[in-house]
DNA sequence: TATGAATGAGGCTTCATTCAT
DNA sequence: AATGAATGAAGCCTCATTCAT
């Protein structure tokens, strides 16, 4: 007897089903990578050699699938925290790091920060808990850095964020040089005051 | 006695087409407020009480009217502008007042910053004129407070730009509550480094 | 026992999808044939009951409707020349009947000749496929009057079929009377010099 | 005391106004040279400096201005039947001129040939008139061939004059090459047959 | 469950012509 | 008489999403 599902799954998962979730889930990272997360669904749902109703089953509205591939490809930042943390830097080093890390990842596709946002705002979008899973990770490395006195004490994991966020867009507009691309991640960590 | 019409003076603009430039202008302002700069040209129009090819004889296309919007509501940043030098306060507070103007302004409607992000990248947008003119005032507010050494001498006024544009896009999410409004100049300002 | 599935049949066409299309092409012909062909695409897709989607699916362009709609009422037009074969009349008889039914088919529909007209110059017109096996029937026709004498040496299908477009297109007019029908394949055949 | 104009005209025509007028005709002619006679009229009033109004109130549509450009221009066709009578030629060969003449004038401008048929059918068209001149005069012309025994008695003029104007659409297609330019007045003359 | 057809609102734009100034 | 602004009906086409098969 196989391993039951988890709760009262009404039926264990056809195979061909996960395979085709997994799927869609490897050609929509593509082809966001290559096209930005505004690709129109169809077009996903035809290079992944789907019906748009395979596509529209597994991940009801654009929001599920975009979690569904970052949740896919979040392991690596949480890799990354974990690197961190093993690396042993100095509190405010690693949350640096930490914060660089989140603007990467969220500059991985054209357009990502749109639906990230939306995801603060609401709270039934399917990537809250992606989101408050780096909100939190976020918070862990800030707070270390409050306590070792190297971040100001007043800013919460959650403006932190929303900060990267905010940078990582701007960062992402077409034509942006490298140092618009450095810029905003410094003002994050030192604003521009002396 | 008027003024005699001079030279070739190719007519003044007609007194009703004027009349209608205003209104359209006026009603997208209403229309930016309540539903965001996205909303369709068609309703615009619709809503102005004027065909849709009157809107697109003055506006040949959304950035323009965007630009004339932010035209008839800008003076109030220059304004601003002028106060804070009249306030005679110091180059970092200045500047920091300046910010918080300039972030106002972003946020001004719903998915302002996107348009206004466009502008840096395409010089041809009707937005550019706008753009470098807050642009300007940016940097010469950041020049004193550097010159005062109340800035850091590492960055420039378009950075800074930028990074007040992402912060607004990021505050401007529908249920951005007051703290996080207010810690994205913030974190301008300041960064999260202690 | 009907025939297996071949390989890997990608599965055949959807029974609805077919009536649909069926459908809209019969609406089609019938509105090419009361208002030209120049009707709208949106008019088509509601009077065929079909959102305009369909309508694109099926046919992305109106060049491809119509070729649609030619295609199936073109049989007639090669059954037309099936019959001239069997009929054993002389080559020229038999090349004069082909060319009237040319001129009948292009004038089938108001508007016609200029979409058939562009299929010569655009390569990539989808009438092109119907267009190439008119002129190739013409040039059969011709082939043989010529062979047999009784057609002028120097002339080339497709050269034949071009004026047969524009005796049509002429012949297209509006209030064209019997007369003017007539004249124009007459003309075709024996030109005005004695 | 000047020519009093026809009738009771009820004023003589202001200079500035038949300035004007001239204007507009000219301005068109080059238009249609250029870019066909489909140019939108509002570009033909910029182009010649004037309000679209000012150039409705001269020709309410499109079919008036073609029709005024044409008679402009029309002498030269006029001229060109005059020459080819002083020219003394076969009245064959002179009708062979004067539909090359035809066929010249009608491709004149790239669209005219629509216009032009659809005066055919309209009687109340103000190219009727032009028309009817060109009818006319190629009645003349075969009316003298068909006489000395070298034109098909079973024409008309008219009918030579449709099959002119469906020569030159023809021809009209943008990659026609020489060829096909060549292959319909010739079948026009002479027709397929041997 | 997979398929892919169908929906249909909605976006943008053009232009012939009319009309207020 | 001249101006050029205003009209507004069409046209074309694209998707996100639903639903019949």
């Amino acid at each position: 007897m196989p391993t039951p599902p988890d709760q009262a799954a009404p039926r264990p998962t056809r195979t061909d089903a996960r395979r085709n979730r997994a799927l869609i889930v490897e050609v929509a990272e593509r082809m966001f990578a290559q096209e930005g997360v505004d690709v129109s669904m169809d077009s996903i749902a035809k290079s992944a050699g789907v019906g748009a109703g395979t596509l529209y089953r597994h991940f009801p509205n654009r929001a599920r699938l975009i979690a569904a591939v970052l949740e896919a490809h979040g392991p690596n930042l949480i890799e990354e925290a974990v690197a961190i943390d093993r690396a042993g830097v100095a509190p405010d080093e690693a949350l640096d790091r930490w914060v660089a890390a989140l603007g990467e990842w969220m500059c991985a596709y054209d357009g990502l920060p749109e639906p990230v946002r939306a995801a603060l705002s609401d709270g039934g979008s399917p990537l809250v808990a992606t989101c408050k899973q780096l909100i939190d990770t976020t918070e862990r490395f800030l707070d270390a850095a409050q306590r070792s006195g190297h971040a100001r004490a007043d800013i919460r994991g959650r403006d932190l964020y929303v900060g990267a966020l905010g940078a990582a867009w701007a960062a992402g507009m077409p034509s942006a040089d490298g140092t618009t691309r450095e810029s905003a991640p410094q003002l994050l960590r030192q604003g521009w005051q002396r």
